[in-house]
DNA sequence: CTAAAAATACCCTCCAGTTGGTATTTTCTG
DNA sequence: CAGAAAATACCAACTGGAGGGTATTTTTAG
């Protein structure tokens, strides 16, 4: 490691078993050391305020405050911590959201202990890193751009979370004082916009995208 | 532990970083000796030809063949072989259908250090043991059995699979060359069986029963 | 202030799937 | 082998939602 500084760590992660998991994967490496190894978001925020690490590896699915939340208020509040969110998903919406908050790299629980280091590394240069699942998964975006970036409007969510919940469009339009033709026009502009043509779908999607 | 032995675990996670979470907190204990650590089902089988343990840790969702596969054929093959099952789900219906295949323990990954440790050494006394968030389930079911337990047959998780990647009754028909009336026998009963409504509810329930 | 984006609303056609039956054949299992 | 369970099959009536439009009002952001 350049200039001989070991490379201060902070571990998030609800299970305990992933957690000693990526403790005992860093802790033999000289090149690192572990700050903390933390259960939940409001955890780490608390132990932000007395001392702070280089980078800071979470799970994505946190209990109480989420990853996404944590990532986005540790990049506000201590700009320099790298952040490398580590998840099981290889859901292509569900990574767009996480790299637009910004995170420094995105890893998948099925990494390998060299690849998590050169990672943790590679980042400390100042360069994100992604498995290559998912640097696999965000180029066949390139290929059909358009409207599948065009993620959906909270009025939307709205919708799709109700829709998720079984209820009819009948239902809907009472719930939220708008008529059937209203949930009818924004169901089919979800369909559009997630790119999917059957419920089915759009439930596997509403999944991934942790809208349900 | 009673008669100084100490207890040969197989180990098996197709996650790196949980596979050396399980590893670090028992390789410390002098009770256990770890005799593999896996990644696979089919690599437990290869392996048990050679040696055995006394008891296999499995998780319950592998690639190719899976834990509750697995479970099946260990059990079959080596009956002494104790068998616990570590699982993020706490879904009732799918402890349900662990639970029957004979294992020996069913435990969470946000398990503690001491409860695995613990959960070990009542298996080996042969008695059963289960994390406490999933006796709650069980006693739960215990006050409305009837339907609920039934799980569904082979054939209607075939068709369930179908109605997961989207296919229509019609497509399934064709696919599994039977009628399309059949197809929909099927699906009424998987309604039924499922206690769910509406294809959302149908939904949720494959997700959260693993079955896609 | 003014476009653009989002939310609202309506209509009509058509079909896949739901509901609620009944019934036969095949396959397990004791 | 017998009875149970599972898989197969058919039907008629009904309906919710998909598909394809168009159009107005309200927000939001530049």
């Amino acid at each position: 490691m350049k200039g001989g500084k070991r490379v201060k760590v902070v571990l998030v992660d609800d299970h305990r078993i992933v957690l000693d998991g990526l403790v005992s994967l860093l802790e033999s490496d000289p090149d690192f050391v572990i700050l903390a190894a933390l259960g939940s978001g409001e955890q780490v925020l608390e132990f932000l305020q007395q001392d702070q690490p280089d980078i800071l590896v979470t799970d994505y699915s946190l209990p109480g405050i989420s990853g996404l939340e944590l990532a986005r208020k540790v990049k506000r509040d201590f700009p320099k911590i790298k952040i490398v969110a580590l998840s099981m998903h290889d859901e292509a919406h569900l990574v767009r959201g996480i790299l637009k908050e910004g995170v420094d790299g995105y890893l998948l629980k099925n990494i390998q202990q060299f690849e998590l280091k050169n990672a943790l590394k590679q980042i400390m240069l100042g360069m994100p890193y992604v498995s290559p699942e998912i640097t696999k998964l965000l180029m066949n975006d390139l290929n059909h751009p358009s409207e599948e970036n065009a993620l959906l409007t909270d009025r939307e969510k709205d919708i799709l979370r109700l829709i998720s919940k079984e209820f009819s469009n009948k239902q809907i339009a009472e719930k939220l004082f708008i008529s059937e033709r209203t949930v009818e026009t924004h169901r089919k502009n979800i369909f559009r916009k997630t790119n999917t043509t059957s419920l089915v779908g759009l439930i596997k999607f509403a999944f991934a995208n942790h809208l349900i």
